[in-house]
DNA sequence: TCGTGTTTGTTATGAGCCATAACTCAACTG
DNA sequence: CAGTTGAGTTATGGCTCATAACAAACACGA
């Protein structure tokens, strides 16, 4: 298509840049005014251009926010990912402290771009055909899943609270097992599950608010027994 | 300051009814095409009238958000509590597991109003200063801590699992109980926000599209699960 | 070195929405 | 019936998304 495309590598790394500007500028925006308030004018003005110049980048609005969404999945994936790599390796129940905490603070700091990804679909957003989203959710979510793996291998595993595992549900662990989407049984799949939405409930809660009437410490020390009670649950070691 | 405000039912019956209009037509345009796509300009066409008349409504958008607010929480509370009534009085079990289904299926009928009210709040959308939204909150809340005080008198309330209760959290119970908002022990009311936690996260992952791999039956295995795993955890009887 | 085609940006333009202002008409009051 | 209040209208301004048409900067080959 392009005359050379080896040859122009300069343009390419400009225009890389300029998306990643955009990108910066409209994170920025929506911290400080909110998903909806990221107008491409005010982008446009931030950034010095005017606002048609940023139709070369993205063709419309719903464009720049599949590509805010798959960066956020990927900002979540890789905090929590940094923060399990710093607790001591072996140190399962740490782990799932740190991982959780990590989601937490990613939630509390960055509620926007939680809300991206976790909250309400944005009306009529289409995910991208491409499934680029669903696999940066899926990687996401492989940091849970990869804490269990770590807990079996290392034979801190023990069983959930919850034996019984419905058929259809032990269906959807088969299929991701095939998929090589998760390597647990299913008894550990669905108790990953169980354990997914307290943690997802009370840092959603938190972070939109419904917590305020609490304190930082009342917050802190409910959220770290909520996470004792989802490990207990889940066959987890328990963390102190 | 009405000439006689006593002798005028009739216009206000009729702004009644108007109001009451623009709001099931926001609704209903919310339904269909998501909460930031609600503009006067529909709600106008539908309604047949131009849209500056509903200024006479509704001082503007945040207006009218507020008061679907408000009769968000009031009407998630008023399904839950409805489904606990069908509940033979007595089953604890049984009526915790009305509760949290309503509270379920409410947020995936009316995914557009559970968001409105617990999710991401709106970009600068300031809560009325009477606390009225604070207070129909409260009230949805209610039917949970309610719940934890019918098992009191029942007898059926036993020891949640984690005993211990962290100084700023046990001050946040108190002072709730002072307010006579919540009238149990600070272990139990730390143990219902341990149980309000999975039921909102596994419901808000769900609302928001993020267990559509999973099939129905899946789905509603594993969120009978959480439900005991909660129960259990909050020294609720355990459902079946 | 110069000309060609691509990329990136601009100005101009249209359609749509929020919100206000000024005005008309109906309803209720005494 | 005359005055007041309230509901609804048209007219208007400012702002946004998006496209079209045009100008400048750049990369490359002859």
């Amino acid at each position: 298509m392009s005359p050379s495309p080896r040859t122009a590598p300069r343009r390419e790394r400009a225009r890389a840049a300029t998306i990643d500007e955009i990108k910066q500028t409209a994170l920025a925006l929506m911290r400080e005014r909110g998903t909806v308030e990221v107008r491409f004018t005010d982008i446009a003005r931030v950034m010095d251009m005017t606002p048609p110049a940023l139709y070369r980048y993205f063709a419309d609005r719903d464009e720049l926010f599949s590509a805010l969404i798959q960066d956020a999945y990927e900002a979540l994936g890789e905090t929590v990912a940094k923060a399990r790599a710093e607790v001591p390796p072996g140190d399962v129940a740490a782990a799932w402290v740190a991982a959780a905490q990590a989601y937490r603070r990613w939630a509390h700091e960055e509620p926007q771009q939680f809300a991206l990804i976790l909250g309400m679909p944005l009306p009529d957003y289409a995910a991208p055909a491409d499934g680029s989203t669903t696999e940066a959710a899926g990687r996401a979510m492989a940091q849970l899943s990869s804490l269990f793996v770590e807990a079996l291998h290392l034979g801190q595993l023990g069983p959930p609270r919850i034996r019984e595992v419905h058929p259809a549900v032990e269906l959807c662990a088969r299929v991701k097992h095939e998929k090589h989407e998760i390597e647990v049984s299913p008894e550990h799949f669905q108790a990953m599950l169980h354990a997914w939405a307290p943690l997802h409930g009370f840092t959603s809660l938190e972070a939109n608010g419904h917590f305020d009437w609490m304190d930082q410490a009342a917050r802190d020390a409910l959220f770290l027994g909520q996470l004792r009670l989802a490990a207990e649950a889940a066959g987890l070691p328990v963390p102190s």
